[in-house]
This record gives C-alpha cells, sequence and structure tokens, in this order.
DNA sequence: TCGAAATACAAACAGACTGTCTGTTTGTCA
DNA sequence: TGACAAACAGACAGTCTGTTTGTATTTCGA
C-alpha cells in the first residue's frame, strides 16, 4: 500500500466522523453503540480509539463540524449586507435554516448540553454561532441602532436563546409554515428592540 | 411491621426520588449509576423497578418534581398581580429565580431535552413553566399591551427560549450580579415588546 | 539504504451498568 | 384464616465502553 500514511489516516477519521455524524442524528448518543459507528464506517475499534479520546470526543468532533458548516452558510449570507441591522435579520435567517435541519437540531440543540457539560457546550457555541450573533448584536448596538443595556452580550444571549426555542419548536414538525412563522416572530422580536432604540431618542 | 402497605410502599418511592434528585443533579443522568440511588436510597433494585419503569422514568418523575415546585413559587409570585404585563414581569422574575439554582439548572435546562427527548421534554414543559407563560402572553395580548403575531405561541416560544438561556448563562457562575443583569435583560425584552403594541396605536 | 521508531490500526478482554427474573415477605380482604 | 396481590430482595445475563496487547506499514535518521 503505497498510500501516504497520513491520507489513510484521514480517510478512516473522515468515515467515522460520517457515520457518527449520521447515526448520532437518528439515534442519539445514548441510543448510538460504538459497535454500530464501527461497522458503518467499516473500521474497528482500534481505529476508533485511536483518533478520538472517547464516545464523547467523537460527539464533539462531530459537532464542530456541524457548527463549522452553520458559520459558512451564515458568512454567507451576510457576506454583502452592509447595514447592521439588515445583517442580523439576514444573519438570523441564516442560523435559523442551518440550524432548523433534523440532524442539526438533534445533535446541537437537543443532545449536545447533556452530552459535553454546559461548559464544553458553550465554549463551542462561542466560537461559532454564538460569536457571530455576539458581534452582530454589538455591531448594531455601535451604530446605535439597537437597544443597549450595560453590555451587548446580555441582549445576544437572550436572542440566541429565542432562536434556539424557535427552531426546536418549529423542527418539531416539519411544517414549513410553522418554520416562516417561527422566522417571523424572530424577526418581529429584532424589530421591538430596534424600534425601542429609536424611541429613546 | 404493622405500618400500612401504602405509606410505605410510599416512602420508598420518596426515597428513591430524594437520591435521584440529589445524585442526577450533582453526576448527571449518565454519570449516576442506579447503584449509587439504590445505596444512596436504602433499597434494592426490586424496589426501583417495581416503582419505576427503568431510570429514564425515575429521571422524568425527577423533572415532574422539579416543574411542580417551580410552578407552586411562580403562582405565587404572580397570584395578587392584576395588570397582565406586571403579571408577566413578575412570573418572569419567578421563574428565572426558581430555574437558576443549580439543580433544576441541571437537571431541567440540561439533562432533561437529552435524556427525555425533545417531545417527553416539551409535554412536560406544556403542563407546567412554559403552559404559565403561554397563558401570561396570552392574557397580555388579550389586553392589547404586548405586540401580537399570528398566534401567542409564536411569541411565548421565543421568550421562553430566551430566558432559558438567561438562566443557562446566569448560572454558569456563581455571581449574584450576573443574575441581576439577566433579569433586567429579560424584563427590558419584555418593555421592547410592550412599547412596540403601544407605538402601533 | 537499512533498521528503528512511530503511526495506524486489529482484536481480544475486563469492568461496569442496566434491566429482568425468580423468590420471599407482608399486608389485605373475602 | 387462608388465598392473593403488592412490595420488595438479590442474583443473573446481556450489552456497552474503554483498555490493552499485538501487528503491519510508513517514515526518518544514521
Amino acid at each position: 500500500m503505497a498510500r501516504p500514511k497520513t491520507e489513510r489516516a484521514a480517510l478512516t477519521r473522515a468515515k467515522l466522523m460520517e457515520a457518527a455524524r449520521r447515526l448520532f442524528a437518528r439515534d442519539g448518543f445514548a441510543g448510538t453503540g460504538t459497535e454500530a459507528i464501527l461497522a458503518a464506517a467499516g473500521v474497528t475499534r482500534g481505529a476508533l480509539y485511536h483518533h478520538f479520546r472517547d464516545k464523547a470526543d467523537l460527539f464533539e468532533a462531530v459537532c464542530r463540524e456541524m457548527h463549522e458548516d452553520a458559520v459558512a452558510d451564515i458568512e454567507a449570507a451576510v457576506a454583502d449586507v452592509d447595514d447592521p441591522i439588515a445583517a442580523l435579520e439576514a444573519g438570523a435567517l441564516a442560523w435559523i435554516d442551518a440550524m432548523v435541519r433534523p440532524d442539526v437540531r438533534r445533535v446541537l440543540a437537543i443532545e449536545a448540553p447533556g452530552v459535553l457539560g454546559w461548559a464544553r457546550w458553550n465554549a463551542l457555541d462561542r466560537q461559532h454561532g454564538y460569536g457571530l450573533l455576539r458581534d452582530g448584536v454589538a455591531a448594531a448596538i455601535a451604530a446605535d441602532a439597537l437597544e443597549a443595556g450595560d453590555d451587548p452580550e446580555d441582549l445576544a444571549v437572550l436572542l440566541n436563546g429565542a432562536m434556539n426555542a424557535a427552531i426546536l419548536w418549529a423542527g418539531a414538525t416539519d411544517s414549513e409554515d410553522r418554520i416562516a412563522r417561527m422566522k417571523a416572530a424572530v424577526l418581529s422580536l429584532i424589530r421591538a428592540l430596534r424600534l425601542r432604540a429609536l424611541h429613546r431618542n
């Protein structure tokens, strides 16, 4: 086998990630045995524990991948939007589209906090979706377009939570209508916060 | 032992619940073995599986108990408040106080969705905290004091999510200051929604 | 270029944990 | 008072995770 070692290792790792992503999304963390992942990936236990510290570490890698996918979508959506409020709205809609997908919703929104614990889950979120949201909120506040409390983080936390609930609720049924309604509600929430700032002047 | 049978059974059940509540809150669902619960409760495996279908069923019973405690606190806080907005605000603050407690936060906000699955978790929430919030929002909308979309449920979902994020964030450190700031942020969010409604007239 | 060390896996194994199953005690009620 | 059912006790089996030992391949320094 003249294949470079790193390339083969990367392939094995990718196969494990792909199988894990699919199975965790379908059966959850506790409901997915490592043997099922190994069978789906076509490797053995040795490979799994060579690339990942434990099952939770593999789960975290899947979470990170999902986060990165979502971030890419969101950044694409706000790339050429200048107005900070418009960017916030476009980003929120892109975030909802990315997170409402059944696999992402299940893994990131439902399972991840319990599996990783809040601290690890939050650290991951801050590096991805929440980080974008907080920056977007801070930019809007800096442009005097959004109501500011003592700290933009306080508002970002609330908006993040509201959107998280929105995708959980919207994704409970596969009704496109409910997704649209929750998107409208989120936009309405952002606009309410914006009007407050305008009102103050 | 001349004790009535039902009384003894209720005592056994209560001991299991108390032990489970404490251990689940400290070590999480996966981190708590049934043997640890049995040892702490001073009963054996037979008792556990007589009163509960499985470990998750015991966990759900603990969740229900915590929910009921929170509902009692919230109802006490809004009992003699007439104005719907004031009731919403008082209820929100009481909800935060009840949920930010480390054990409740860990079990209900972090672990429960993953352990019970979203459907069971949501069904439980609807019978307790979320149900109160939705009714409060509906009352405020009916009194023309709050911005209404198509359905009060849409707004209630977002507020519920925002408050959930607030207690997760506020409870991450045991800083009283951060709790106070998140309470203020939640009140500010409610007021923003109220102002929007006033503005419309 | 050759051997040694490291990488990347394979496969067996041990410990832990959950749920079941059988057996026993103890009230209850006809 | 004796049958019956509830309320447990304790052993047991199956499953699952992580470790450990072993092996092939590759890379790299001498």
